[in-house]
DNA sequence: TCTGGGGTCCTAGGACCC
DNA sequence: TCTGGGGTCCTAGGACCC
């Protein structure tokens, strides 16, 4: 019989990192299988792509095409990269694709140059939303505690499930990734450390459709090779100052002394930066959270002009606010900071909001709100995009409750003296 | 031929209040 | 006339992430 002290030990933590694999360009996988294999890429502008089915039906009316059909699509009647013109990026790349240099947040035209063969499907976002609330669905009913990373990540607390413990994760990890591929087909990959930086950094280990375990003790080994980047906060300016001092790995951070990196990168983020290359992070898994602010915004297919084309500009603007209006009254919110967002052709950015004394939700208020912004914006360089958001948010209900939520009354809005 | 869209968090200065 | 802190809210910009 172990002593008292044994039997009542915590469990270690167990932070799970999942990542689906080519989310996006597995998903369209799904429906056009005779792609597998292929350089495909997932991306592109407002651009409709011209509907396939409707297009096969109009050229090869030998038979009648249905929803049915689209794995009989033949090959040569996909879409590809050569030629493509205009401001899409890519979202996705096929593994097959990513062999030609191509990969997220590429300009599609540069990637054209690239792989011009590639595949080029519009984006579907219903689609890998679905498959999305799919594979969540399936890990909670395994393990509960999941926090929402976006639509293809999570982090999942497998400490104080059955089996979380077991070869270090590995059990449960393979569990899930077995129960997410027999119900949708789809591959991930899976960290599992003692906690969500280093989980994170784990997922990346073995990609595609990999598991990682890493331990404590693993973090010399392991962590410490690898450059400052892979730490999920580290972008390319604070990679650049670290640089600029000689670290390159994580290894050459954490041998920093901690005043020395809080006296060169300021207080907080010293210290973070010798907790994180020390593979520290206590940061729990949050399983819900309340949206801070919802926006739309909009690239145009050319730049345009304030004054020469303002109508074109007011109707793009009008839409965005009943966008936003839209996506707050459906998903239940109100927020009384109302913001626009400016790019320049330059790419400079500008954002000018205001802090109203009621929270809204209708799309007139907003348009009134962010048109005040606008004034107060300069206007002298071609746009390339222009955005609306409404911060400072609360729920519908706790509005109500609170009594906040005056609606605009009707015939108030007063657009005189708009710019737009 | 550059570079999408939707987010979060942090910083820093100023206003204003105690 | 000069001199304090602290705290909160607001605004603009920027880094970073998916």
């Amino acid at each position: 019989m172990p002593p008292l002290s044994d039997r009542s030990a915590p469990p270690l933590r167990r932070i799970a990192h999942l990542d689906m694999d080519a989310f996006y360009a597995s998903v369209e996988l799904l429906r056009y299988p005779q792609l597998k294999g292929l350089p495909v890429v997932i991306g592109g502008g407002r651009r409709r792509e011209d509907d396939l089915l409707g297009r096969l039906n109009r050229e090869r009316p030998e038979r009648e095409w249905t929803a049915q059909d689209l794995h009989r699509i033949p090959l040569d009647f996909f879409p590809v990269l050569s030629g493509y013109t205009g401001r899409g990026v890519i979202t996705t790349a096929t593994y097959a694709a990513r062999q030609f240099g191509v990969g997220s947040a590429m300009g599609l035209m540069k990637a054209a140059k690239l792989c011009p063969q590639a595949i080029l499907l519009p984006v579907d976002f219903d689609q890998y939303r679905h498959y999305s609330r799919r594979f969540k669905a399936l890990i909670t009913e395994i393990a509960p505690l999941m926090e929402d990373r976006g639509v293809d990540e999570v982090y999942i607390d497998f400490t104080d499930v059955p089996g979380g413990q077991r070869e270090g994760g590995r059990v449960l990890a393979r569990l899930i990734q077995k129960s997410i591929f027999d119900d949708t087909g789809l591959t991930c990959s899976v960290g599992v450390a003692p906690n969500k930086l280093l989980a994170k950094m784990a997922s990346e280990f073995n990609k595609p459709n990999g598991i990682s375990i890493v331990r404590e003790d693993d973090l010399e080994s392991l962590i410490w090779p690898l450059a400052c980047r892979k730490i999920n906060g580290i972008g390319p300016k604070a990679d650049a100052r670290l640089k600029s001092q000689g670290i390159e790995t994580i290894g050459q951070l954490a041998a920093r002394d901690e005043q020395w990196l809080m006296d060169a990168f300021g207080e907080r983020t010293g210290a973070w930066l010798h907790a994180a290359s020390h593979g520290r992070d206590n940061r729990p898994v949050v399983t819900e959270s309340e949206p801070v602010s919802m926006s739309r915004e909009t690239t145009f297919d050319r730049d345009l002009h304030a004054v020469r084309d303002k109508a074109e500009l007011g109707a793009v603007f009008t839409k965005l606010c009943e966008q936003v209006a839209a996506d707050l009254q459906r998903k239940g919110y109100v927020g009384k900071t109302i913001g626009i967002k400016l790019r320049f052709d330059d790419f400079q950015i500008v954002t000018r909001d205001q802090t109203i004394d009621h929270y809204i939700a209708d799309a007139s208020a907003i348009r009134k709100a962010a048109g005040l912004c606008l004034k107060r914006a300069p206007l002298q360089k071609r746009l390339r995009l222009l955005g609306v958001r409404v911060g400072t948010l609360l729920t519908a209900e706790e509005a109500k409750a609170t009594a906040h939520a005056t609606p605009d009354p009707a015939g108030e809005t007063d657009l005189t003296g708009q710019l737009f």
